[in-house]
DNA sequence: TTAGTTTTAATAATCGTTATTATTTATGGA
DNA sequence: TCCATAAATAATAACGATTATTAAAACTAA
């Protein structure tokens, strides 16, 4: 794990942090460029990879869309907005999924799991009431 | 939930249940072009929306990958496969995940969620042991 | 039968991401 | 310090999956 901080990945890593929510990489992208105008969106993405693959930051796939990345590398599970795509960490009690017959299912070895929570985030119900006053 | 059953849907529909695999787009186009050679892989996309929209089907976005669609469409979850992407149903007790915590996180309106298992595929298991006796 | 609607095939366009490549930047000895 | 070489970068082309466009064909209902 010998990992080159370079100043683009300091900036990309620092950035992610600071914002404290999910980004995907184009986000990333353009709050890279207030500091670094020159960088690469191929850098952004390549950095991103090499990052989470380091244990620096999560990467999230969710639910076939763009991925995203996560500045919380402990282990958590994720809510997501159907509507505006916007993702939230969530720390639910992982109990009845810990169970024996988690650990080898139709003959698969387990490596893990992905619990997504489905639903709509507060500024979308909030949006969707004003839409039906019209 | 008017919807014409098209030659085209017929057969689209007839093939995936017949395959009782979670086929892509272009799996299921590649069988249908059997009986329809001029059918359109746009026509085989559109249509596995709408099929699946109106119930007929499931549709699988599985961690950035490929979209799949499943000619189950009881409530399950799914294991896939992290070394082939194959991915198979699962019917594991959802008990634990029907708590309240789960019904308003965040301040989200929950409308489901999404339980993927994760893990290594019988097949997979075994070439990767053949690899090692080499 | 005909006018209007829906669906289709063909294909262009788009979106997110990865690959290529020439250049720049760092690194580790002589 | 200088040089060789290794790694990382910016720019951009290429890619794979999917969606949009459009003109033609197939239905449907008066």
């Amino acid at each position: 794990m010998q990992l080159r901080m370079t100043n683009q990945r300091e900036i990309i890593l620092r950035e992610l942090k600071k914002s404290r929510q999910h980004l995907s990489a184009d986000e990333l992208y353009d709050k890279v460029k207030k500091y670094m105008p020159r960088i690469s969106l191929a850098t952004v993405y390549r950095n991103l990879e090499i990052l989470s693959e380091a244990g620096f930051i999560g990467k999230l796939e969710i639910s076939g869309r763009q991925k995203r990345f996560d500045y919380d590398v402990t282990e958590h599970d994720h809510v997501y907005c159907a509507v505006c795509h916007r993702v939230d960490n969530l720390n639910i009690e992982r109990q009845g999924l810990h169970t024996r017959e988690i650990k080898s299912v139709k003959g698969y070895s387990v490596t893990g799991y992905r619990l997504e929570i489905v639903g709509i985030c507060p500024a979308c119900q909030k949006k969707a009431k004003q839409e039906k006053k019209k």
